[in-house]
DNA sequence: TTGTAGGCGTTATCAC
DNA sequence: GTGATAACGCCTACAA
């Protein structure tokens, strides 16, 4: 593989000179430039990317931290940080942790070894301690709420999403209501739980520990839940499903054992995915492709200017009001 | 940010043995061993991996091709890469095309210039003599059958599994059979044209051009395929339809406007997607999961020994009957 | 407008 | 066992 070196030789100027002409820069004579540009022809040169990147001390890589990919709601938000970096001339380096905290803190460790300039987290498990070590390191985007933690982050208040939702569902009548989760930690579950907790207190009720369904992140996740629902005794009438794919689930394995939505059960879904208008599912609409977006271009602006207008940006959730609720 | 340089200084020994200390090299007395992690400790040191990475002259990184991330299909296979990049310690470098030549050309040229190791490529625009091009400077897998041409590859033989398909609707007594696929170009493509062409013909059917539908690779373009039916004078009896995603917008969109499925138009998907379970679409079952991670241990494999069993491994689809066909 | 030389942080090859 | 020192390939003052 030809170098730069190679190419000086061969075009008979210097290594300097083929740099410049190589990225562009002005006073290099019109014969020299040529001249390079023949090597380069000639030699079949390419440059070293790694090389580059030594010299620089940066890579244009974002690196994107997710526990899996496999899921509508994370490649969402992947294909809009895609758009953003193919645009600003950005690599993407993929961490799929799984929620292993192990993996999580692989991918702070590569930002450390300065693998990529810096790194979303769309989703973790480890807590916010461990960010704030690795602050230093380069920028890190949050996809959640952090509060008055100095953490750059983008986020949809999902506190106002759920109470939206709720009180929807209270002034509709339901006294017995319930949800579905992925999981129970993280900051997005919480504010769930906190609003959970709040609006039913507001409308006197009681909320039940029962009612609450954890581990929902996929179709069949859905399926189970109609199924242990049509177990119990005392059964929601309307259920918050912060997924639409498990909201899909529920409608159509209800629609097969015969059981009737949103007559006998209420279902308000999360994210308007198209198998959700499909499906006629009530849902929150859940911008994550902008969020992926906005997550990148929070990092890309620090990166350029070294500077920051904005830490934190909030984005909008608005519900959809279909045939299940 | 120290480095290996700091690192010596402090612990009173050369760069050379603390490169060795740091990559557990035998042959370094207990004594500088510990005077150089105490260093490390001490200077809070993390290798630089770019520096790694030019030093070796290689990365650890491979790359993967794909046109959108956004899709159960591509994300699946993604699972399956990542699994394995992630047990073999490499990371994974998304380039997301959108079938953009300009792009795909991209993700090559960064892997001529050593970005990466090898690449994945899942799905492509640009014509086999791109990739030939790029052969000498790293493993290329294709997931495609590519015949007699050289090229790593691991594939669903798709002439097979629409052959499959195809024969149970004929037997089934269909004569009237169209399909549904994403693009006309590309070699799975072209073996499904080439099935359908061939099948029909031994069943003394003629193929009608009309009943091809084009564009089919989200939920809605189901829809609009059972819309683009209803307003046909010839409607087929049965499609075949490349995308579970695809055929569970048609199921679904049909049952809203009252068409009756199987009875008027039967449904085969393909990929085995859970929704397909879910809504008892007839499917046939592709292995995603495991052709992603097959196509990652073939690079590795040839980058980790340098020589090769197998350049190409081809996987089973199966037909499930369920109920839409 | 051009060239020299030092630096980026490791790894790896020699001698000792 | 250990330490100089030369790669790895590019960028970038600085000097001319």
């Amino acid at each position: 593989m030809a170098n730069i070196r190679d190419l000086a030789k061969e075009a008979g100027v210097s290594v300097a000179t083929v740099s410049r002409v190589l990225n562009g820069y002005p006073y290099v004579s019109e014969e020299k430039r040529k001249a390079v540009w023949e090597a380069v022809e000639k030699l079949n040169y390419t440059k070293n990317i790694q090389a580059v990147h030594l010299a620089k001390g940066r890579t244009a890589i974002v690196g994107v931290m997710l526990p899996y990919i496999h899921h509508p709601y994370f490649s969402a938000i992947m294909e809009g940080i895609s758009k953003e970096a193919l645009r600003y001339g950005y690599q993407l380096l993929l961490f799929q942790t799984n929620y292993d905290v192990e993996r999580e803190l692989e991918a702070l460790e590569r930002l450390r070894m300065r693998q990529m300039d810096g790194l979303i987290v769309c989703s973790h498990e480890v807590d916010w301690e461990a960010f704030a070590a690795y602050q230093g390191d380069g920028p890190i985007v949050l996809c959640e709420h952090v509060g008055e933690h100095d953490f750059f982050a983008v986020y949809i208040d999902h506190y106002q999403a759920f109470v939206q939702a709720l009180r929807y569902l209270v002034k509709k009548g339901h006294r017995r209501i319930g949800y579905c989760i992925g999981r129970m930690t993280g900051p997005n579950s919480q504010a769930r739980a906190a609003a959970y907790q709040d609006v039913l207190r507001e409308a006197g009720v009681i909320p039940r520990r029962q009612w609450i369904f954890e581990g929902c992140l996929f179709l069949e996740d859905g399926k189970r839940v109609i199924e242990q629902w049509v177990a119990m005794e005392e059964r929601p009438s309307a259920l918050l499903v912060t997924s639409d794919q498990v909201a899909a689930g529920i409608v159509l394995q209800a629609q097969r054992i015969g059981v009737r939505i949103p007559e006998e059960l209420s279902i308000i879904g999360f994210d308007n995915d198209p198998l959700a208008e499909l499906l006629g599912i009530t849902t929150v609409a859940l911008p994550h492709f902008q969020l992926g977006g906005k997550a990148f271009r929070l990092i890309h602006h620090w990166l350029e200017t070294g500077n920051v207008t904005r830490k934190q940006e909030e984005l909008p959730a608005r519900l959809l009001v279909r045939d299940t609720a």
